[in-house]
DNA sequence: GTCTATACACTGATAGAC
DNA sequence: GTCTATCAGTGTATAGAC
């Protein structure tokens, strides 16, 4: 109960967490859930094998750990997106813009790539798919009303806004898988190409 | 060297390995690469262990033949695309058509997730990027001219071409992904859809 | 809080019987 | 061609020293 040393411990506590999470989004997104060992991850933070079970008590719970990190960044980006406040065509044009440079990018597009994984791989962690489903459905009760608000603005193309949410939806996550592999693209990519995907 | 056996060998072992074929298909779209185990797939084509290493002489050999497998058929859609006649948009209309139903259904969307799997997973196997680049530039080379070809009669957006392919082509794998998840997406899913992407 | 060493289960691959 | 048994290597998780 030394007085001293605590808030510094805290501190420690803190960095080696965030040393941790860096890693591990890392190491998880380039060979996934399974593909990913504790070894690898120890390696790749330069912490020692038995520090990762100090602060995580099995690879599973690491694993849910940075995913919900990565399902907190989409949600906050698509937040942002929500409450920009402009014309009906604006809004969608802003949403592109956003997304290529919150998604295309470095550590944005691992957050992609984690969640892919997470989707992609049969992996029986408790609520994980239901949080995915959760936040997923999230984002689109944001994404949708600004395709209706283009539809009755006649600035969006007609047909099922669902079916235009998930389809944009889609290019973004596909777009992200791409960028990783291939850099570069947020600068072919231009966010009148996302958008003509709506446009009337 | 019983002349009577031959043709029945032949035929067995033809149907054995369509049977690991199928199964590893699912078996690596479900778990990818190293969440995959050969004891697994042995379950899941109901045949026993060694009979895999009779056929393969390892789990990467299953896994590239497998992605050739899914390359292959890829590759035979978009041919059928290529030949297509029509007017500039009923191409793009008729591609559209073609990936909601090869693409989003039953076996083929394994397929995309299979190549998705080998693509997202850092895996050092031979010469498996190479040949998913190289095919994957095959793909490109049709599509890219049924834009051009669009544009220039004036029915599809300006823009980059392989900027638009590359969106057009991450939507439909994007919603590949989406339908293994969410099935019935091909019902919601219209060919206009995809095809505003590409639409002036 | 951080590390090394180790227990235990599982995986890929092989050997050898039928 | 098909199967079971087995080996060597690796993975997760824990124990215990500092």
């Amino acid at each position: 109960m030394s007085p001293r040393g605590k808030v510094q411990n805290e501190q420690m506590r803190f960095e080696t967490l965030d040393k941790i999470e860096k890693g591990a989004i890392k190491t998880f997104a380039s060979y996934g859930f399974y593909g990913a060992t504790m070894k690898k991850l120890a390696a790749d933070t330069g912490l020692s094998y038995g520090l990762l079970y100090h602060y995580f008590k099995s690879k599973e719970e690491v694993f849910s750990h940075v995913v919900s990190v990565a399902l907190d960044n989409t949600d906050k980006t698509f937040k942002a997106i929500g409450e920009f406040e402009g014309t009906p065509w604006e809004k969608v044009m802003n949403m592109s813009r956003v997304m290529i440079r919150e998604s295309f990018t470095g550590e944005s597009s691992l957050y992609f790539h984690i969640v892919l994984q997470a989707v992609t791989q049969e992996n029986n962690i408790d609520g994980l798919k239901e949080s995915i489903i959760g936040k997923s459905k999230a984002v689109f009760d944001i994404i949708i009303p600004i395709i209706v608000e283009g539809q009755e603005a006649g600035v969006v193309t007609d047909g099922n806004p669902i079916a235009l949410a998930i389809a944009y939806i889609s290019m973004i996550q596909g777009l992200a898988v791409f960028a990783v592999g291939q850099g570069g693209i947020q600068t072919l990519i231009t966010p009148e190409v996302l958008s003509n995907l709506l446009k009337k």
